[in-house]
DNA sequence: ATAATAGTGTCTTTAAGACACTATTTG
DNA sequence: CAAATAGTGTCTTAAAGACACTATTAT
C-alpha cells in the first residue's frame, strides 16, 4: 500500500501499480500463542490478511513496509518477502466477495477497472512484538483483530492458503535466522523464548538441548535481573546480542531443533 | 508468456496481466560448467533473461512453463519461483534500452502503455537437462545462447542481480532437493554428479564423503555398465531412482556437504 | 610401465538426542 | 513444606570431516 490513507481510491490506474497487490501477513507472540493481524470488511463475514497496492513510485518492499505500518503503527519491521500468487480464479473464484468489499467502502471501480481482474499477490510476512502494536482500522473494515493462527476464522479468497505458506517459511526461517528478536520484548526469559520457538515448530522442544543451543550461538545474553511470576523460582532475563543478532541475520546460522 | 508465438504483442492489454512480467533463468550443466540461457535483443549488446507475460487466462507458473517450452521446446521442466522484484527503477533506469528493444522488435506501444511503465517481475529458476534442450530464437532476438553462470555478458536492466539471486535459490535449494535428476542425463557417473555438485556450490566435495552421503539417500542406484572414457579406468554408471527421488521431492532431504 | 581417472575404508571430532534431578519462590 | 516452575550435566549415538591408498584402462 503507498499512502497512509487507508481508503485511497487504488482503482486510480495513475498511482497504483495494476493488477499487483501486496498481501502481508503479520505475526505477533502473545500468550503462548502464534497469532496473525487480520481484518474483517463490514457486512462481510469473511476476514482478510492486511493488503494494499503498490504506488508506481515505491518499491514492492516499502508497499509491503506501509502496509504493515499502517496497520500497526510500526516502522521498520522484520519482513520477509516468500511467494508470490498469481492465478485466474485465485479472486474470481469468490466474485461476489470483491464487488461486496468495493461496495461496502463505498467504492464503485469501473466494471472494466484492474482491481476486479486478475490479480497477481505478492506475499510477505512480517515479525512484530505484539504489546507495541497499536491497531489501526481502515473506514471500510469493521474489525482488525489477533486471531491465532492455530484456529483462524473463514478467510477471503485464497487468504487460509497465503497463511499457511507464511507460516511454513517462517518455520523453514528460523532455522536459519534468529527469529525471537523481533517477535520478544527486549528482555525475556529462558521459558519464554523457548515456548515461542514451540509454538512456531509445532513440537516440543527439550529445554536442555535447546537452552544449550541458543546459548551456544551467542546471539543472546543473561542479564542480572528477574522476572518474578508469583509462587515460583523466578526466571533471570536475557537480550538479544545486537552485534551477535545482526552478524546471524547477515550470515545465517543453523539452529537444529 | 501466454502463447507459442514469440512476437505477441504483449501490451494487448486484453490478453495480458499489465505491470507483470515473468523471468525465468533457466539453467543447464555441461562440460563442467553450470550455464544460463540467455537471449541477446537485436541490435543492442546487453543480454537477458528468458521472460514474457502471463495471459489473463493461466497462472503464474504456467506462464513461467510456458517460457520455458518456447526456449527450450521442453514441457514439464522442474521450475522453481524464487522471488519477485519490484521498483519504479529497475526498468526505467535504463530506459533507452527498452525503447530500443521495442524498436527492433517492430513494436510500438502506446507512450502510455503499462509495457514501458512500472514493471514487476515474478523471477523463477528452471533446470534442464542440457543435451534435450533445443534452443528457439524469437524474431526480436539477434542470439539466443548458453552463457557459463561464472562469465556473465552485459544483462540488462537487473537481469545480472536476477541470475545471482537464482544461483542462490538454487544452492539453497540443492540440499533440501534431488537437483541432479533435472540436470543429468539419465544415466551419469559418479564423478559427473560429484563433478554438478562442486560446481553449483562452487567449492570442493571430498569425493569420498560425497559418495558415501549420496549413496546413503537411496535416490541413485548403480547400474551394470561403465562408461568408456578413454586411456583411464572406467566408470560405472548410475540411475536416480524415481521411487526415492519424487518421496525425496516431497518430503525433502537433507544434503550436509 | 606409465599416466590418468575411478573407487573405496578408517579414524577423529563434533553435534544431536535422550534423559532426571536440584534450585528457587510464594503461600 | 507443598506446589509450581527454573535451571543445569552426562552419557550415548550419529553424522561430519579429514585423510590416502588401490583399481582399472589405454597407449
Amino acid at each position: 500500500m503507498g499512502t497512509n490513507d487507508l481508503d485511497t481510491a487504488y482503482f486510480d490506474e495513475q498511482l497504483y501499480v495494476r493488477n499487483v497487490a501486496v498481501d502481508n501477513v503479520i505475526f505477533g507472540y502473545h500468550d503462548r500463542e502464534l497469532k496473525v493481524l487480520l481484518q474483517k470488511p463490514k457486512l462481510l463475514d469473511k476476514w482478510t490478511v492486511a493488503g494494499g497496492y503498490i504506488l508506481k513510485t515505491e518499491s514492492v518492499e516499502e508497499a509491503a513496509h506501509n502496509i504493515a505500518f499502517m496497520r500497526t503503527g510500526l516502522k521498520d519491521l522484520f519482513l520477509e518477502q516468500f511467494k508470490t500468487f498469481g492465478s485466474p480464479t485465485r479472486i474470481k473464484d469468490e466474485w461476489l466477495d470483491i464487488e461486496k468489499v468495493f461496495e461496502n467502502a463505498g467504492l464503485n471501480p469501473p466494471t472494466e477497472a484492474w482491481i476486479r481482474d486478475y490479480s497477481v499477490s505478492i506475499a510477505f510476512y512480517t515479525l512484530t512484538e505484539f504489546s507495541l502494536v497499536t491497531v489501526q482500522k481502515a473506514s471500510f473494515d469493521e474489525a482488525i483483530e489477533w486471531w491465532p493462527v492455530a484456529q483462524l476464522p473463514r478467510m477471503m479468497f485464497d487468504h487460509a492458503l497465503i497463511i499457511e505458506e507464511a507460516l511454513k517459511a517462517l518455520q523453514r526461517d528460523i532455522y536459519h535466522y534468529p527469529i525471537g528478536y523481533e517477535l520478544l520484548p527486549r528482555k525475556f526469559t529462558l521459558p519464554e523464548i523457548h515456548s515461542l520457538y514451540e509454538t512456531i515448530l509445532g513440537k516440543t522442544l527439550d529445554n536442555r538441548n535447546f537452552t544449550r543451543k541458543l546459548l551456544s550461538t551467542g546471539i543472546i545474553k543473561k542479564l542480572d535481573e528477574t522476572r518474578n511470576i508469583g509462587a515460583h523460582r523466578s526466571p533471570f532475563l536475557y537480550k538479544f546480542e545486537k552485534k551477535q543478532y545482526d552478524a546471524a541475520l547477515k550470515n545465517g546460522i543453523f539452529l537444529g531443533f
